[in-house]
DNA sequence: TTGAAAGCGCTAACAG
DNA sequence: CTGTTAGCGCTTTCAA
């Protein structure tokens, strides 16, 4: 900023002291280091004066703390994500921390760049939503002992602390409820096969058909990815290739929304014709043309939780005994789920 | 993080050079410097071998530029900020430049505080999202002369660039769209009073108004932030009131969510028994009950003009010509605008 | 073609 | 009670 900024040795001539007498009043260590009052007063007065701003840089370097975490996700317009970024720079700001944001979109290229600069920023931390994929990336994070947490996903040879969801009790519970209802046939629209989350969740589905000793048909698992994209074409294959089908499971937002515009393309009602359960709660869920049933996850605990872990490792310099952090879903009933229809055909309401 | 950083001085050793040769070698001036091409390959070898990573901190130092910028914004989870988060880290990075978030938590003081915060720490750009209220750390910043992009709000007293929506115009549309069905009363869920967002929304109602000759009946305009709550509330004392309102315009996607809830609490059908047009578009808006008729604005551009903005200013060390930015909006028609209801009683549809 | 030296702004050990 | 000195890691004259 074009403003010559006003430095420490301005201020220390202006009150006629020292640089370290001056560095010594503003960190407030007048009285431990027995610095005389008026000194002191004239020190305090001449940087208010000048409008002193100390030199976080200089700062930085001089102490080898650059007071900076980094937070790495896929899509920083994601209401997941940005729900975990607020609460990361929220709490990192009280604990005297800034936040970088770096955003990788969903490439594992781009993540290892990302990654690459904030190392080179010496961020203190890191909260990392990695895409998954490989991650040689995050196993070197964890031999050079570097403050990090994973969020969202977790990786079985990675041995970071970590914190997600319980995705698989959560898919159980979405199932059994449509179970309940009496469907036979469940359409799975799932997210990027490979991922944790994804995974869990299958888990959790396939758990859930076998315990009822519903017919486990692989066939009826489609997608790519978590995108409302991934969501529309697999709600299409599955509606035209399975024309009984009765309900399904969407999970994620963006993969429901794509299901509902399949849906809605084909006059499809819900929970008449057919139904739909969603991972993950929305504020919109409620007022769905049907309220969709969701499996909330407590996104303001996850991103809390990952900051908390970060900044006692960064304190403590310790990684947290525990290192898996599965927190509590829980099955929201509203009205998406309805019973079976009568075998008919499948596009007339 | 626990292990040392590889110094440049640890790589100028390995190869045998000085530090001097070593860091010009590495920032490619080889050919410029004339190195020898055997001194540079040992060179860029050792700091290969070594994983040298060179300290922005350091460099920072050293050039008097933190490669930082700063994004302050009142709620980093809310969808409209996050997307501009993400456009405004994206280019930045593409620049060379790092984003450091910061969350005002729609408060004038955390925003103040944050502000100094970011400035400290040197950054060399600032889009600020400010709540408004109080400016004069606006006019400060004008003054030094700073870089700075204002986004979604704007303050007539203080020049700086500005990047936003045409409220106005907006708000215009969608009225005239109400209007146009026949609804002779409108309520209207506003935003944070004061703010330019709101009130221009508020002028381009009242001139819909004005112009189609309809009753402006200040009464009609309830609302006190863009919140959920703040949409209920309002909708619920508009309906209490009046019961013979038979459309509403909602200032806020929040603000529409909350309007749906009062809906649902009174069993009130949209269109049927009420119409809704909101402010800014969201994905879920065509699932709704009745797919919402919205004002969209383009908030991925509006992300992209205020870092292009953001980063001529940096460049050039100038501000723009043009101050105000007003980027256009769009009425896009779905069915929650239907026609009045025959006068009846309010509750029963 | 390379090195020595200075210095960015700050803090802390060590002297007074 | 306060000043002097050194140095964090890097870049950039200036000199050789």
């Amino acid at each position: 900023m074009p403003d010559e900024p006003v430095t420490l040795e301005q201020v220390a001539a202006a009150a006629g002291v020292s640089r370290s007498t001056a560095s010594r009043a503003l960190a407030g260590k007048a009285r431990e280091c027995r610095i005389s009052p008026k000194t002191e007063a004239a020190i305090l007065l001449a940087a208010k004066g000048l409008g002193f701003q100390p030199s976080h840089v200089a700062r930085s370097l001089r102490n080898r703390r650059s007071g900076l975490i980094g937070l790495l996700v896929p899509d920083a317009s994601n209401p997941f994500f940005a729900a975990i970024a607020r609460k990361a720079t929220v709490f990192a700001e009280r604990h005297g921390l800034s936040t970088l944001l770096a955003d990788s979109h969903d490439s594992i290229e781009h993540e290892k760049e990302l990654l690459q600069h904030l190392q080179s920023r010496q961020v203190e931390g890191l909260i990392i939503c990695s895409i998954g994929g490989t991650h040689e990336h995050l196993r070197s994070l964890e031999r050079t002992g570097a403050s990090v947490v994973v969020v969202d996903r977790w990786f079985a040879d990675v041995h970071l602390p970590t914190v997600t969801s319980d995705n698989e009790r959560g898919a159980l519970l979405a199932t059994t409820a449509i179970l309940k209802q009496g469907h036979q046939q469940i359409g799975c629209l799932q997210g990027r096969p490979g991922t944790s989350s994804n995974d869990e969740r299958l888990a959790g589905f396939k758990a859930a058909l076998a315990s009822a000793g519903a017919s486990q048909d692989a066939c009826l698992i489609r997608g790519d990815d978590f995108s409302e994209a991934s969501g529309y074409r697999a709600a299409c294959e599955l509606l035209d290739e399975h024309p009984s089908l009765s309900a399904m499971f969407a999970f994620s937002n963006q993969n429901a929304l794509g299901a509902l515009r399949a849906f809605s393309e084909r006059k499809l009602n819900v929970p008449h014709d057919i139904s739909l359960v969603m991972f993950d709660d929305a504020p919109f869920a409620e007022y769905l043309a049907a309220p969709l049933s969701v499996i909330r996850q407590d996104v303001e605990a996850i991103g809390h939780r990952a900051a908390e872990l970060l900044i006692d490792q960064i304190r403590t310099g310790q990684r947290p005994q525990e290192l898996l952090h599965r927190l509590p879903v829980e099955f929201v009933a509203r009205e998406s789920i309805g019973s079976p229809r009568k075998p008919a055909k499948a596009t007339d309401p």
